[in-house]
DNA sequence: ACATTACATCGTCAATTGGCAATATATAAA
DNA sequence: TTTATATATTGCCAATTGACGATGTAATGT
């Protein structure tokens, strides 16, 4: 029960499912989701501590970057059925469709080591 | 996505989700359920209500009765979606098959009807 | 009409949540 | 060894949430 509850949480609120469904095109760094979901990065790290608890995202360093991606849902089943429908979940919604055309436009060199 | 979210929000709490549980071994009136969970009697209807605005359960009255029960899913493919897994999802929880014999001795004339 | 019963709504309160600025930590570069 | 950059952690605040008791509403029975 804790483990499911702790999924559902963890999708329901919008700047977490957005930092899901950027992180299906790609994997991306810290700075490159608080560039596009234009929330301070203190705001896009807690989220993605949370992410992480619910077994949704991990986590790979490099260097000065801390590269996120979608976990391949081993870690639990409720969030491997979940992700597995995001991927066509929200597809549709145009606040979604606008995040995908955001971060195709997004270098990590534009936005960090300014 | 505020349909998603409202659906994940819904299925965020235990006592809902006990609630999904019940009616998916019957249809049950308020005060059952509120014999069932040792909640007061408006938390479960304020439950009930996020529950139905999600559309996973909805209710028919019958005379001084209000049963209700799960949706077919119609209203929407997350709610849908999470009412097809929960029919296994959690059923080796020991909490949820402690209810699941709860419920199983509860009969509506004992708890309501005093 | 009146009382009773099931349920919903309202008002209140403590706990949780999502946001930010400030600060700490870690790694790379000079 | 300093400096700069990316990220994490901390502390704080306003908004939301889950719980309850008190009260309102609707339907049945006397």
């Amino acid at each position: 029960m804790r483990d499911f509850i702790k999924v559902m949480k963890a999708v329901s609120d919008p700047s977490r499912v957005k930092i899901l469904k950027m992180l299906q095109h790609k994997s991306m760094c810290v700075c490159e989701m608080h560039a596009a979901l234009k929330l301070a990065q203190p705001t896009v790290s807690k989220h993605l501590k949370i992410l992480e608890d619910a077994g949704l995202v991990t986590y790979q360093k490099s260097g000065l970057w801390v590269n996120y991606h979608l976990t391949d849902g081993n870690t639990s089943p409720y969030a491997a059925s979940l992700l597995g429908n995001l991927k066509h979940w929200l597809d549709t919604d145009p606040e979604i469709i606008r995040l995908a055309e955001t971060i195709s436009l997004i270098r990590r060199e534009d936005v960090c080591r300014k």
